[in-house]
DNA sequence: ATATATATACTCATTTTGACCATATTTATT
DNA sequence: AATAAATATGGTCAAAATGAGTATATATAT
């Protein structure tokens, strides 16, 4: 067997829902300080490399990273997807080394209290605008997005029809209907179309040029496109929501959270009927003090749930108008 | 940053669906060879180490990997989960070295024909013998697994409380129906509790003793678990059968092999009507001739399904009585 | 001819969903 | 105190989807 240059990178995407928005934990020094000038560092993922003979598992190494680097003890997290193109990382030399980074997804709640030493929440749609559609649709579809992919589509004669199909599934752009959860085919779309900053900047090294959304160091934008894909999708059948709910909170508030992820508003009856029925949450006999108008009942997660139906989660009717 | 021996295993769950079962496609030699006796070689899914300097992605080597060791070439194929704990391999050494897998679902149409090498499809139901619930409830179950499972709960009185309720959750012991998607709950929670020899075998190496389904080499058990849980997940949602199937299909076939990957019955007028009535099939025109009764008309996939309906999958309705 | 196997059409009650309406209970404003 | 504004919550109703059947059609095997 051959002994070849290999390194894992550990790559934690950090989620929490705070005032009506999805944020992203980001850091801005640490490792990779030793790769760019300080002046022209950009945004990353908390990440580390994954040592053999410190960490016993993946998670363990990552969760040993999140903490050093942000100060962050993480709870619920789940492995997202490993990355291993060439060309992903500039600490790649000519030599035949590799990096591939593991991605994993990690959700805290919002008023879970860290040392917050480099780090930082940003909102998610900062690097994703056109994912955002809770205040209708996000004009920069069709006051940029759309007029450059025509621009790309019929950029090469050979492969019109095919990219002319994926825009249309991912965008929907003719008949069929936004699919909230196709995050990532987006996000590669634009990619390949050189619409955000760092397909540029992996092409041809420069000072970055104008792109859709706020950029991310290395392929971290990808990194988030698959967290949010990964969360709008799975928020339907399992209990993911909680995780990000304190212990009691009311049912306005669950919707607040599973909208801020899906990106689309919510019918407010029937989906306050959806959960109940469902049996997935349960009253507290407490009421929030909170509210502004008539004061909403506390409700706590039923952890039976999980084991009485087989897909325990939120569900998402259609978008409502705003 | 530390430069260290690190080597990454990429894995292929190749799945077919022939003779009314899902198979996997299985090597006795190949890379494995170097660790182990000939006589003692287990059975391996298809694997070989990437090569950064050969390979330009993961997925890439992964598809040589497989060429080379069975001739197959690949269609439909997607990443599972990436496995890197300690002691999952005993080329591990006492050096702090690690090899970290990464395990792929393939899907390969089951007339794909290839020269079989050292290859060889397995019925994956011989290595997960539980899943099978086309003929009713494995009597397994209650002869072997639930009297030693209620073994292993009451052995650790400390722990008592979780063990069970973990037992109720992914084997529906109580009041909850089989949850057909929990295949990789149930396979870990048998490994836990030491009915499966790869548990023994990782505790201590010895000659294999009894244990519950036929055993595969290292974790691949554990991979073929994640792929099956995969599967039957996604196959709701989308159009993964139809790489499973010929380009044409009665609606017999069609539900066969989802019945096949599923491990239970379903109700064929119900199935018919799901399938239809969303347009996720149509018609041909032409009809089958080798059926035994009433000659059955032949449909292909509509491919517009997928831009049409966001979630265009098969559906699975309940359980029906054999 | 008759039995058997399979395909396919159709019915019907129940549940779930989408889109509403109506009322209740609070705070803010005049 | 009266009114407006905001939010919570209880219900209705039609449409669609689902679960469980019955009935009929068209082939092969005996």
């Amino acid at each position: 067997m051959v002994a070849l240059d290999i390194n894992i990178g550990l790559n934690a995407v950090i989620m929490a829902v705070t005032e009506g928005a999805p944020r992203v934990l980001t850091v801005h020094k640490g490792v990779l300080s030793e790769y760019a000038p300080a002046e022209d560092r950009p945004t990353a993922l908390p990440f580390g490399p994954f040592e053999p003979n410190r960490h016993r598992t993946l998670e363990l190494g990552l969760r040993e990273w999140v903490e050093e680097q942000t100060g962050l003890s993480l709870g619920y997290v789940e492995q997202l997807y490993t990355f291993g193109d060439r060309n992903r990382d500039p600490r790649e030399r000519a030599d035949g080394s590799r990096v591939v980074s593991i991605g994993y997804l990690a959700l805290v709640r919002e008023n879970s209290s860290f040392r917050t030493k480099d780090a930082e929440w940003v909102n998610c749609y900062d690097f994703l605008p056109w994912e955002d559609w809770r205040s209708g649709r996000p004009p920069l579809l069709d006051q940029f997005i759309f007029p450059a992919l025509e621009k790309w589509i019929m950029a090469e004669p050979e492969e019109q029809a095919q990219r002319a199909e994926r825009t249309s599934i991912a965008f929907a752009t003719t008949d069929s209907r936004w699919d909230i959860e196709r995050v990532l085919d987006r996000y590669e779309l634009l990619y390949e179309a050189g619409l955000v900053v760092e397909a540029k900047r992996d092409a041809a090294p420069k000072k970055t040029e104008a792109g859709v959304g706020r950029s991310f160091a290395l392929d971290h934008r990808r990194m988030l496109a698959t967290a949010l894909a990964r969360v709008r999708g799975k928020i339907k059948y399992r209990p993911l929501v909680f995780e990000l709910l304190a212990p009691t909170f009311t049912l306005l508030k669950l919707q607040n959270v599973v909208e801020a992820l899906s990106g689309v508003r919510l019918h407010k009856q029937n989906f306050r009927r959806l959960v109940t029925n469902n049996r997935l949450v349960e009253q507290t006999g407490k009421l929030d003090t909170e509210s502004r108008g008539r004061p909403a009942a506390l409700f706590q997660f039923r952890r039976d749930a999980v084991r009485e139906r087989s897909q325990p989660g939120v569900g998402l009717p259609v978008r409502q108008s705003p």
